[in-house]
DNA sequence: TCCTATTTTTATGTCGACAAATAAAATACT
DNA sequence: AGTATTTTATTTGTCGACATAAAAATAGGA
């Protein structure tokens, strides 16, 4: 009797439609852990998210799946799940693959690029350059990676283009550790670089462009090691 | 009580730990797609899965939520999950990740591997020979994939061992697809390949290492290029 | 006081059932 | 007869509840 309001309306009055909610979850936890709202470390509790959606704990733990497939959260058998720890121990791999998706992505854009990828990848790139504009670190992270993965999409190969998301998101959060000190450091730079590399994808210029990108990423892992180093002190408490 | 889990003997009448059904239900499947047989195209019936393993439809939701996010498996929204088509289309793309993850896997191996890789590298080969020698497309298939994966771990990059490992596991789909054809063609020179790429790792020979990985990758690729146009008229009732 | 064993608690893993959505079947209508 | 519409059937998405494992709390003993 409970359940027959169905019959009269044709939404729900819970504002979800049938089998958007995972999604929806996955999408929302997966922004928050990126942008370190969730700490890493910190646990993710099933019953709590349920009362949040308002959801059962079925689709939350489906959600929770995808992000742990994903790596973004581990499971810890029958006890608890938690937001991945940042390993700093595999950072030196993390750069090498980063580094490497950078070049291989902007090659295949320039390579593979059609007309209608160049707008896309400039609206990206404004809004980057507005970001560096007023120095807001934080849109100067989220933006940067849009743009380049933009650029991946324009290069047409899903397998560089997954991993590269998956590089991207890590090295957001590794990022967001140190954002302070992000917006200090010529964000001219990384403006004029980004403008360059646009040019050379129109171009159909493969070697600059494969150039172009060895050396902006060399330049954020300068940067993001530059910034660890800065303040180590701050890694005493992390768990690695 | 203290006897309390001991009443009906140490193990479940189901035969299955609490917590272990998810990673099983997944490991078989996962298996069993790579393997052809769950065809491309064929639906997955939850129910049916169900009674196969004893269990309920939420343990074998969340095994095939996980390979819905590897790609392995697509689900159409409300309506039906299948087993995900082979994508002729985008073959190039592969191609070309599949072969730049070859040179990148055994690049790192010769630069990062320890001497206790060799041995377990070597026993693969041991394998792929033996497979070799007795023309067993099948086993020179699975036995493959195993070498250079054991060779991906060598290098140490969890990153590239993840994409390395989904790329090996998607050739073999494609080459059970035209395995009849596998066999016949100089299995001798894949073995010492692949003696020859051992011995560049183990002599920490980064330059060779690459070459010959690239030269291997192209060898498989021209076969499995050769294996589609050779029977052309299979690939008419199968859907992309 | 500290260590150990038992109880309590809390969150997970699993289950059976219901509801919604779509395809297939059956019926009605022109 | 052929098409449109309703009905049925099947399968997915979601739910609430129970069972179980591990940590936290408590009690007991040296």
């Amino acid at each position: 009797m409970a359940e027959k309001r169905d019959r009269e309306g044709t939404e729900k009055t819970n504002g979800h439609r049938r089998g958007s909610g995972v999604g929806h979850v996955y999408e929302i936890l997966r922004n928050e852990i990126v942008e370190l709202k969730l700490e890493p470390g910190s646990p993710i509790d099933e019953l709590q998210l349920s009362k949040r959606f308002s959801l059962s704990r079925t689709p939350i733990r489906e959600a929770l799946v995808r992000l742990a497939a994903e790596g973004l959260i581990t499971t810890l058998p029958n006890r608890a799940t938690i937001v991945s720890n940042i390993d700093f121990l595999n950072l030196p791999q993390f750069f090498d693959a980063l580094t490497l998706m950078y070049r291989v992505t902007t090659r295949l854009a320039a390579s593979n690029r059609r007309t209608e990828d160049i707008e896309r990848i400039g609206a990206f790139q404004a809004a980057f350059a507005q970001a560096a504009e007023r120095k807001d670190a934080l849109a100067m992270i989220s933006t940067n990676r849009d743009f380049h993965l933009e650029i991946a999409k324009a290069g047409r190969n899903r397998y560089y283009t997954e991993l590269f998301t998956q590089l991207l998101d890590e090295g957001r959060r590794i990022l967001r550790l140190y954002y302070s000190s992000f917006g200090d450091v010529l964000p001219r730079q990384y403006v004029t670089e980004h403008e360059d590399m646009i040019a050379a994808i129109v171009a159909h210029d493969i070697e600059t462009a494969d150039r172009l990108a060895r050396d902006h990423a060399e330049q954020i892992v300068r940067q993001i090691q530059a910034s660890i180093t800065a303040d180590a002190r701050t890694n005493a408490h992390i768990s690695i």
